[in-house]
DNA sequence: TTATTTTATTGTAATTTATACAATAAGTAA
DNA sequence: TTACTTATTGTATAAATTACAATAAAATAA
């Protein structure tokens, strides 16, 4: 006999998921479509949903990606939490709400993670409905987010910009396993914002045990073929 | 006419209040008093209490720091939220919330708030049968601290650490409005767990140009009178 | 008064780290 | 062979960090 399953509808969890196509950071987004008054609207989200009434934070967050996205095993960091009374005032948010989760909902506060992800991981639609999509972050202005989640991302951003600073071994989540020191480099230059000088990064790079070099070249480019290298722990 | 008070029983702040006595580092608790079949137990807790259904989170985190420790006006940042199903099954903690809250309450998502704050500041009760005192960050470890607020300091004090690196700003609200370098430079070792050598650190603070020094000393010390500096943003 | 104690204040040399700057090498494509 | 594109590499200078100890100033004790 399966165990029912009681949601808290007070709180949610949302993931801001960022992934690098070798110039811009992108994030993954979900569609959602609505059906106000027979007309269909067409709207972004972020992966999240409402917790369950026993999980943990941390659960909740892995839980709700892989079922929007099909993500396993993905390294998800809390990074601020949500709240204001009116971030689920807007009537769309409302309506798509009590649709999907057939409950009578009021304030939810949300609390957001961030992951860093490559972007060449499959993504697998678990739901009916739903497309997932990378979108550039400029895309994002002219676009109707749902809720909060466009400043939920604005904050994402500014968490990890903070925190690569601290930790430049996240960086390495973004890139392919094999990496050419110039991709690195402009990923390291999106994040930063900086236009750092190519021999000044190569110094920089030699100095940074975790990045080893490979014998392998890299392939399929119509110039001089770069070095590949790897990240180590 | 009053309006009614509604609360949102499933969310809550937390305030991390750190000051600093010259050598150490405190943290602000209020004492509460649990009537346990007629035995009152005693134990520390972090200021904090559930939110209002129309409340932001930052402005709940304000006023219920104002409400347990007469603080007005201080600079609060949301750090973490803490959200783990088991924390508010502690039947001592389940009696006293519902003794004081006069709700029956469930699971409670917590999202906590660090301030750092001069430590001479006033700091008045407002409701009765509540105590609120500096203590020592050692001294936590042999006492009984409510729900997982031992946790939650512990987490404060690594958001400090890691934020007055980027944020020098910061230390100046832990120290009295004139201070000797001395003392800004035990608290910047104390925060920053290290030993720095007095003639390297006072170069460093000659770079600094919030900091200023005034034509005034030091008074009543038993010793040689150091000059006073203030911090001006 | 003088000596003692305590803390405050200051400089220099060596090392490490960051910055500015451009020529040559190695491939592909015409 | 030539043109084109990107990869790779070094040196000089400036800036920041580190290591290290002697003297000055005030209060207290003798």
């Amino acid at each position: 006999m399966e165990k029912e399953i009681i949601y808290n509808p007070h709180v949610s969890v949302d993931c801001v998921v960022f992934g690098f196509d070798g110039e811009k950071l992108k994030v993954l987004l979900i569609e959602r479509t609505i059906d106000e008054q027979n007309e269909l609207y067409n709207d972004k989200k972020l992966p999240g949903s409402i917790i369950l009434a026993e999980e943990d934070l941390d659960d909740a967050a892995s839980r709700v990606l892989n079922e929007l996205t099909g993500l396993k095993n993905i390294y998800l960091s809390q990074f601020r939490s949500f709240g204001g009374p009116d971030r689920t005032k807007d009537p769309r948010d409302i309506l798509w709400l009590e649709n999907t989760m057939q409950l009578k909902i009021g304030r939810i506060v949300t609390v957001a993670y961030v992951a860093l992800i490559k972007i060449d991981r499959k993504l697998q639609v678990l739901r009916d409905n739903t497309q997932v999509n990378w979108y550039d972050l400029n895309e994002l202005s002219g676009m109707h987010l749902a809720f909060d989640h466009a400043e939920i991302i604005r904050k994402g951003l500014e968490y990890i910009r903070h925190n690569l600073d601290i930790e430049p071994h996240l960086l390495f989540e973004l890139l392919p396993r094999k990496f050419t020191l110039s991709q690195l480099r402009a990923l390291y230059d999106t994040v930063h914002e900086t236009r750092s000088d190519v021999r000044n990064f190569q110094k920089k790079v030699a100095q940074w045990p975790y990045v080893v070099a490979l014998e392998e070249m890299e392939k399929g480019v119509p110039h001089r073929a770069a070095r590949l290298y790897k990240y180590k722990k």
